[in-house]
DNA sequence: TTAGGGTTAG
């Protein structure tokens, strides 16, 4: 930092080296009155309190120079906006902007331009229009402070409006502008185009612009176009590494997400607040519950930050151990919005509901406002406890008492919590009222309501309004296909399977992961590639033939049951999900709790077998499938065994 | 005087 008196000694220089001895004292030619010289005593005053940010004294001696017919320069100005900043005055930002330009002085484009960014940072960008709208000439900076204004504030037209008026006017952007207007973007084409008027302008190194363009890319889920902008780059800083690692963690590729963060640390970069989150983010996807508390070590260092812990919350949450997640929230020295709705909607999810319930009145009562999020949290624990009134209230009341339109998600969970106490008509005339046209999602709730109730005819008919959505949606299609064959219809078994041969629709197959000394295990089902397979089907059929001496039947009524479509009596057996908690069995000490991640539904047969595992073998079972979580424990599931 | 990265659902 400067010194006061180097300051002042850049003062008297200026003073006493030039005929005009302030150099942006207005010249004659300048528009409005010409200034008189400051005085030096009291200009350096009013100087060292700029420094000092001391913004009354100031703006005090401000007054009084000019009750002398003195000016300050641009510099000292800026000085004094700097004050203004930092005590966040906005008031007193107004009245040197006055000041300013009183006396019918035209300041230079420099001033003028730190006047706009101070606007902005006051987040008033009618203020920064307007003066911008003043300017007899605007400069490279004048643009790009208010197209990164606009961008910031997520207007991105009128960011790229202003981005196409500067060109028009001949200014030539640079690397900032580049970096500004790339976050603006929400088209490929726009990004592509702007891409390679970066390259023309020689402005591609920047590594600036790079990590912009590596994020844009991402969140356009053009992820290929990100990694190849990445490896180009031959010095990578710690933000470019972020870029790729949080664009990689939410995309869904965790595993590359890792790998890229293995290679940072091997690059010598040390981990910050941005890289940890995103790093939790992967975890959280993946459900590596181990991998995640080692990065747990880590948050430790950064225990104020906010967005960290909520995604430390999350990713315990989503990893199924509610009794860490909980340890987080309550250790949190700060929680938002986000961090109350991360942990209701994890509660709930566990099976946790009344605990939700609870939380969301504790929230309400610690002041912070609940969000269209917190609410899809409070439905889903109303519908897992089938606590309809309830659930039913908070949905009718959500606009009144939180301003919060029901959306399709909304309306998603209370079609749940219908179908879940049998109230499949209501459900259908819910979907009937909706504001909102109903999605795939949407039908496939409900088609999720008459595949335990088996309500046939509906089902057909709302499989086939997911399939008119998403005629891609494999599972429906077998679905379909099985109920059909259960009545018999085998001329539209065979439409249905013409269908998906023509369309190219093959089932993906079911597969689960767990983790073992922080080592991931995967498992399809039939699988036959793990090193140990041979010692778990032996394990598997011995575990099914103790089951089956208890009174366990596996369930080949797979009509309107089956999502993963895995119907024949022999893959049955082998569900990747048994695989996996076979494996588990053999593996994981007996006190531990065996931790499973789906890429499909779980199935009937999967969920049974589960159950009188977690009990014979006096075992905690936490399953995550796509949508829901089971945890199995003395013989129950916390889904109340509706899923 | 202008620029880049991280959190909740689905």
């Amino acid at each position: 930092m400067r010194t006061v008196s180097a300051k002042l000694k850049h003062i008297g220089t200026s003073l006493s080296s030039s005929s005009r001895p302030y150099s942006l004292t207005p010249l004659a030619s300048s528009h409005g009155k010409p200034r008189n010289p400051p005085s030096p005593t009291l200009l350096n005053e009013f100087v060292n309190f700029c420094y000092q940010r001391d913004l009354p004294k100031a703006m005090n001696a401000m007054a009084a120079m000019e009750r002398h017919g003195i000016y300050a320069d641009s510099i000292t100005y800026s000085e004094l906006i700097k004050c203004c900043l930092a005590r966040n005055a906005v008031e007193q930002g107004k009245l040197v902007h006055k000041h300013v330009f009183s006396n019918g002085y035209q300041p230079k484009t420099f001033l003028i331009n730190i006047l706009i960014s101070m606007y902005v940072k006051f987040k008033l960008l009618d203020e920064a229009q307007a003066l911008f709208d003043q300017m007899r000439e605007r400069n490279v900076v004048s643009w790009t402070t208010m197209i990164s204004a606009y961008a910031n504030a997520k207007l991105s037209d009128k960011a790229l409006e202003f981005f196409v008026l500067m060109l028009r006017e001949g200014v030539l952007p640079n690397m900032f502008t580049f970096s500004s207007v790339l976050r603006a973007c929400n088209g490929l084409f726009n990004v592509r185009q702007l891409h390679c008027g970066m390259v023309k302008l020689g402005l591609e190194s920047d590594v600036f612009v790079r990590s912009a363009l590596i994020d844009v890319y991402s969140k356009l889920d053009e992820l290929k176009d990100a990694i190849c902008v990445f490896n180009e780059m031959e010095t990578k800083d710690l933000v470019v590494w972020n870029s790729i690692i949080g664009g990689l963690a939410q995309n869904s590729d965790g595993d590359e997400a890792l790998d890229q963060f293995k290679r940072m640390k091997r690059a010598g970069f040390t981990a910050d607040q941005a890289t940890l989150t995103s790093v939790l983010r992967a975890c959280t996807g993946l459900a590596l519950l181990e991998v995640g508390r080692q990065v747990h070590v880590h948050v430790l260092k950064f225990d104020v930050d906010l967005i960290l812990n909520n995604a430390l919350l999350d990713m315990y949450c989503k990893s199924g151990s509610l009794e860490d997640a909980k340890s987080v929230f309550e250790r949190m020295v700060h929680r938002d919005v986000i961090s109350w709705s991360t942990m209701i909607a994890g509660l709930a999810q566990n099976g946790f509901s009344q605990e939700a319930l609870k939380l969301f009145d504790l929230m309400k009562a610690s002041g912070i406002k609940p969000n269209y999020i917190t609410i899809l949290g409070v439905l889903f624990a109303c519908s897992h406890a089938g606590l309809v009134d309830d659930g039913l209230y908070y949905f009718r009341s959500m606009k009144r008492l939180y301003g919060i339109d029901p959306g399709r998600e909304h309306y998603g969970c209370i079609i749940d919590l219908l179908g879940r106490a049998g109230k499949v008509d209501e459900a259908v005339s819910l979907v009937q009222e909706m504001e909102c046209e109903p999605d795939a999602v949407t039908w496939r709730t409900l088609l999720g309501a008459c595949k335990v109730h088996r309500n046939v005819d509906l089902a057909i008919y709302a499989a086939k309004q997911v399939l008119k959505l998403d005629p891609e949606d494999a599972g429906t299609y077998v679905l379909l296909s099985n109920i059909y064959a259960n009545s018999q219809r085998w001329e539209d078994v065979s439409e249905i399977r013409r269908q998906m041969r023509e369309k190219g629709i093959t089932k993906e197959p079911g597969c689960s992961w767990i983790e073992v000394n922080k080592q991931i295990h995967a498992f399809i089902v039939g699988d036959t590639a793990h090193p140990e397979i041979n010692e778990i089907n032996r394990w598997l059929n011995q575990l099914i033939h103790k089951l089956m001496g208890i009174g366990y039947v596996p369930d080949t009524n797979f009509v309107l049951q089956d999502l993963e479509g895995e119907q024949r009596d022999d893959s049955l057996w082998y569900h990747s999900e048994k695989l996996a908690i076979v494996f588990g069995l053999m593996s994981l000490s007996s006190g531990s709790v065996i931790r499973i991640r789906k890429n499909l539904r779980i199935c009937g047969d999967c969920h049974t077998f589960a159950k009188l595992v977690a009990k014979t073998e006096c075992r905690v079972i936490v399953i995550r499938d796509p949508i829901r979580y089971h945890h199995f424990q003395n013989g129950v599931c916390s889904c109340g065994d509706y899923w």
